[in-house]
DNA sequence: CGCAAGATTGGC
DNA sequence: CCAATCTTGCGT
């Protein structure tokens, strides 16, 4: 069994963590003793107050608190009534950022994921480092990693939604 | 307190 | 192309 990710590795700029979830496997362990891995193959950096795109750039709401503290922690959300998005808290405190999981493989899609691994409010402040239910494992394999603007975010005018801060790897379906 | 919009998806 | 579906943040 793979290491699990510790605090060290959240606790830095989204910039820096962001592509390197890519590759890395995330773990979802049930209550039945079933254990799921996928590997991560999609992600956006979402980076502090100043980003229009982030949730945070609105200030700290009982949203967006767990984005203001230290990384490693979860933070999910729902959108359009229907969908929840998976989210890893990175940074230093008061340093509000998180990194939004866009692709597993076999499994495409940030709303389909949560759907698939059944992940919704109730992980909310999810601590990846100490959870019984989900975290991060190290993987060994190198991918090469491409970046691309972040989907969906025009609305952040076209200085934040142009940044190239969506990360992918196609070594893996 | 009302309301428009949303880090999406699947169906027509 | 567009409806679904409901929380959130902001304006009144």
């Amino acid at each position: 069994m793979a290491r699990r990710l510790e605090f060290d590795f959240y606790n830095r700029d989204v910039l820096e963590v962001a592509p390197e979830l890519v590759g890395k496997t995330l773990v979802r362990s049930f209550n039945d003793g079933l254990i799921q891995r996928f590997i991560i193959t999609e992600v956006e950096a979402y980076r502090g107050a100043e980003d229009l795109a982030c949730h945070a750039s609105k200030g700290r709401t009982p949203r967006t608190e767990v984005m203001f503290r230290s990384g490693g922690l979860v933070y999910v959300y729902l959108i359009y009534g229907m969908y929840w998005m998976l989210n890893i808290v990175t940074g230093e405190t008061n340093n509000p950022q998180a990194v939004l999981i866009r692709g597993l493989e076999d499994c495409y899609g940030p709303g389909r994921l949560t759907k698939k691994l059944m992940i919704g409010k109730d992980f909310y402040g999810e601590n990846l480092m100490e959870s019984q239910r989900l975290w991060v494992e190290e993987n060994n394999n190198k991918y090469n990693i491409n970046r691309a603007p972040r989907i969906g975010v025009d609305y952040a005018g076209e200085f934040w939604s142009s940044k190239p801060w969506r990360f992918f790897t196609n070594n893996i379906k």
